[in-house]
DNA sequence: TATGAATGAGAATTCATTCAT
DNA sequence: CATGAATGAATTCTCATTCAT
């Protein structure tokens, strides 16, 4: 067993993030089986704890992985005007949340919604939707593009909360109403008024 | 202590009820301990099982009467602007989370916001508030006084849903960014653009 | 409520003696909830403790009754074969068992199975079944009727048992295999040999 | 302990089922206590529920491992009368229940008699004595040995049935009326007639 | 390093009994 | 006398964590 090469560690431990993150996804962190994310893994119980010191640092641990996923995904639009940035980004994370069901749950659901103990820990993260938000809504404000009423950073806190309500109610109504594909557009309207058509 | 006189037994639901709202929104539903209740109700454990059939039934009863309270503190407001009215109504509710700063959390985090198990089982209880607004949204868009742009329950939904991201900032920045006070004009600003001074 | 009809006390302990019988019969001694034999007896729980001290005493008063009515049951044939009258002994007491099902399976379940605690208490009470098989028996043998080869005490508590068997027998299959008519024809042709056609 | 040396698990296992039916024997199912069981066994309250998913799976395993003991306590007997190979099966029956005291009054108490919610999922299981009391007393009826005028399996039933409250009989006269060796000749001549001197 | 059997604190829930009214 | 709300010990069962192999 020992001196195992340095690929199987990590693919090991892939294996017990991506398990434990369907499982955290389905029954939320309290209701979630230490023993069953195992199984799913494919690995015995307590080989869990030679990865991760607790079953709190294995949630820690997906979500951190989940926000560097996520942040990952936004293309970058050159010469493109800042609602279609916008759109751009909320579309990026929408498509992100369903290709990463299991994923963005947990982020949304244990995360920003907060359970109460965790929610110190990782609130601190950083949230990076919301700067790249933030970004191009200050240069749409700087163009006179975007309402300038309102401070940027609250704005970008706003379009994200709302994203995350919309996809809380995609998900309760089993993936319908809204769909993923209408999310950006909805939240945009709310907030930045009709688009141009 | 049989044939208890009247109100007592009302007395010892009503102090289940505050010991268990107590509880349930400093650690969550799930590791909100019956136990803990009880003690803190200044009752025997068995007693909440003559109130309630199980934990889940007490705080179904918990969310019931927040909703209830929530409810109860809109003032209506005679020949006000619609804007006027949803400041009202939104202020309302605040006031109330400000007052009931307990239960308000228990109803914002475990109901809105889904825990797996109990979402369904307590989404379905009315959510007083959404109506009061969408009556107010639709007077609103109806009189021109409002953006007709969007369906008025999507408004409706996502205001409330604002309010609740608020209230959640509000309590995550220990009570001042934003304060209760600045929320409805917040929100408002946010969704129907800026009021009028 | 002071000063009730010595006749109404009476009432209120019958009635509390048969629900508790039914109860007892339907799923033991352990599993019986003495809420659940109050309700069924249309009274308070606390009135059964003015009855009775305790469980196993109402128990015990369920079993003593039940000793009591069996014994009552048999008619006296004069005239008659020793067969004849045994036949008619056990007829007399499976007719009961059928009377008064509940009572039955109590005594024979609970009773001469031994619940552990129980016997020492129960096994004492006379079992009149008993000494009025052994009074025919003996008759019989002494006429040279019977088979006198062995004890006529012993005789008569296989015939008991079997009948007591034979009733588990017939509660186990739901009342048909054996049915209650068939069973004395049966004990008596086991033990006595074939009877006369 | 993982990876435990093959045989530890099947020692504890076994200390497991020692323990239960000492339990179960002495204060029967209903009264046993998991608890009280584990520290009999040595072992701590969980490790129960690693090898029995339940009380009442254990009370099970305890049950068959009866049977199994029981039924291999007869020896064959080559070219011997039915009756001889029926006293044979029952004084085993009776050996075996007297040196395994606490699992033969399990058996008895709470398999035949009856406890109401264990007794369908317990009667299913084979009793091997009635099985081999069945060949034997088939083959004494075709030789004309036995008497020909009942069902081989009602026979059969009543034999064992008799050895049964005989045994009650005996633990409840405290070992003396009648004592273990006699019960065998007891139940063959109370069913088969005065045998051969 | 991987394992999985062992652990025991802690969970929710039940229920016979008491006693103030 | 009758009542039924209150009680809390006891129950079965769960599960995160440990550690011998």
């Amino acid at each position: 067993m020992a001196r195992v090469t340095a690929g199987v560690k990590e693919a090991t431990r892939a294996r017990l993030l991506a398990a434990a993150a369907r499982e955290f996804a389905q029954v939320g962190f309290e209701r979630a089986s230490v023993d069953a994310i195992s199984v799913a893994a494919g690995c015995g119980k307590g080989t869990i704890y030679n990865y991760f010191s607790s079953k709190e640092e294995l949630f820690l641990a997906v979500v951190e992985q989940a926000l560097a996923q996520a942040a990952r995904t936004s293309a970058v639009l050159e010469g493109a005007t800042a609602r279609q940035r916008l759109t751009a980004t909320l579309a990026g994370f929408c498509d992100w949340a369903g290709q990463h069901d299991a994923l963005a749950r947990v982020l949304i659901r244990e995360c920003l919604m907060g359970t109460p103990g965790l929610y110190p820990a990782v609130i601190g993260a950083e949230w990076p939707l919301t700067a790249e938000l933030e970004a191009a809504i200050g240069d749409g404000i700087r163009d006179g593009e975007l309402r300038g009423d309102l401070p940027t950073d609250l704005l970008a806190l706003a379009m994200a909360g709302l994203v995350d309500l919309a996809l809380v109610q995609h998900w309760a109504s089993g993936g319908t109403r809204p769909s993923l594909a209408e999310i950006p557009a909805l939240v945009l309207a709310l907030l930045l008024g009709p688009g141009p058509t």
